[in-house]
DNA sequence: TGTACATCAGTGAACGCGCGTTCACTGATGTAC
DNA sequence: TGTACATCAGTGAACGCGCGTTCACTGATGTAC
């Protein structure tokens, strides 16, 4: 009642509502069986709509999987900055987080660093998401020891020296290439299922991969 | 004419071709755009056929794709064998033959080690299959001089001594394990463009991780 | 406070498409005598 | 070699389903005077 107005009316208040349960049914969708799964159709009878309400929303069902994508990539940096901001910033614990994410919800997890989807093209704005991501890796490699040997020294390909901040960020880069890939490894397989027939806990080899940086 | 007839009548021969343009096909929807693109109705129409004459050939979609499935592991298991035959039978040799078996044909890798498809259940040969690759490596493990120390000492699951050969292979196990694994991650972030706007040259870390273990 | 109008959420019918799968069938190829 | 029959590849119509998307519309909610 005397509360200060926000600056939203209702109806931009029940609109984001509304769109934001739809987002809810579609990832329920995906979460249940991939990207292919979801349909504007069967989200509105999800939610007791007929199909053609959702386009008062989303102009497609392009526009929604671009929209879903985008909010994967940033639940991934908010939870690793989350997890920074708690004092689990270094190696440990953003591995961690990651894998937590990753297990939290496989089908998000395989949007971002999965197979492409088919038809798909995603937007320019989560190549900078995807950065920021790196980013927040590599800032946690600048912290570790030289246990450097222990990794592969891949040069990076040398473009006309785009956006090397700083010198040592360089080293750090590889570093963070190279775990986050040798992390992904081991999360993929084991979202996938590829663990299950082997006698191979996939905890104990995703914390050796970090603990081979990441001075435990 | 003279020449000694083979086992298999003229129509059986027939069938075998016709089953196997099928499946080229297939594979060329699949190559274009992905699993889900997999279609009897689309490959009939390519062949120039009903699309119910296909059901001469498989009684259903999830057998063709089931057979495609068998046929991608073995392709694998086959590439691999002959890599060495050929004296390429080291982790060096190995690790070349997997990049190039998985970059001739990026969806079928992903068939194999990729996140499930949505309503399919494997096999059991499969499974199999995929036991065979990993003894392949296995066995290029046994020779690895020991710089072991550059790999995790991940303990594997002590189930009751199963199939547990000789006493060293353990140890080339878990070496297998996490190179296949390591190797996966690279592969798979490789062929999903996720290395596109990075600069590091995913040929370059594959190696790195090949040449950790294998005396180069 | 009350009326006239604009905004906008949601409906329902319709279009065109593709899918997997069934069924009764035609016609050619092989086999048995 | 010739006829009678069985086998089997392939057809065409049909079923039921779900999809994304368009369009003209109803009715409720907000806004302006």
């Amino acid at each position: 009642m005397g509360e200060a107005a926000s600056t939203t009316t209702p109806r931009e208040r029940y609109r984001q509502q509304v769109r934001s349960e739809i987002k809810q049914r579609a990832w329920e969708q995906i979460t249940a069986a991939g990207t292919s799964a979801l349909s504007l159709n069967g989200i509105a009878r999800l939610m007791g709509l007929s199909g053609t309400g959702l386009y008062r929303y989303f102009t497609s069902r392009d526009e929604l999987l671009t929209e879903l994508v985008h909010d994967a990539y940033q639940s991934l940096v908010g939870t690793l900055r989350t997890a920074a901001a708690q004092g689990k910033g270094d190696l440990a614990g953003l591995g961690q987080a990651l894998r937590m994410w990753a297990l939290d919800d496989p089908q998000r997890y395989f949007l971002v660093y999965g197979p492409p989807v088919p038809g798909y093209r995603s937007p320019a704005d989560v190549a900078a998401l995807a950065g920021e991501i790196m980013d927040i890796f590599t800032d946690a490699c600048a912290d570790v020891p030289d246990a450097r040997a222990s990794t592969p020294e891949t040069p990076l390909e040398d473009g006309p020296g785009q956006s090397v901040g700083r010198a040592e960020t360089a080293s750090a880069q590889r570093l963070a290439i190279s775990l986050r890939t040798r992390l992904h490894g081991v999360l993929s397989l084991e979202l996938s299922g590829h663990f299950a027939g082997m006698e191979c806990d996939p905890a104990l080899l995703y914390q050796a991969e970090i603990d081979l940086l990441a001075s435990h």
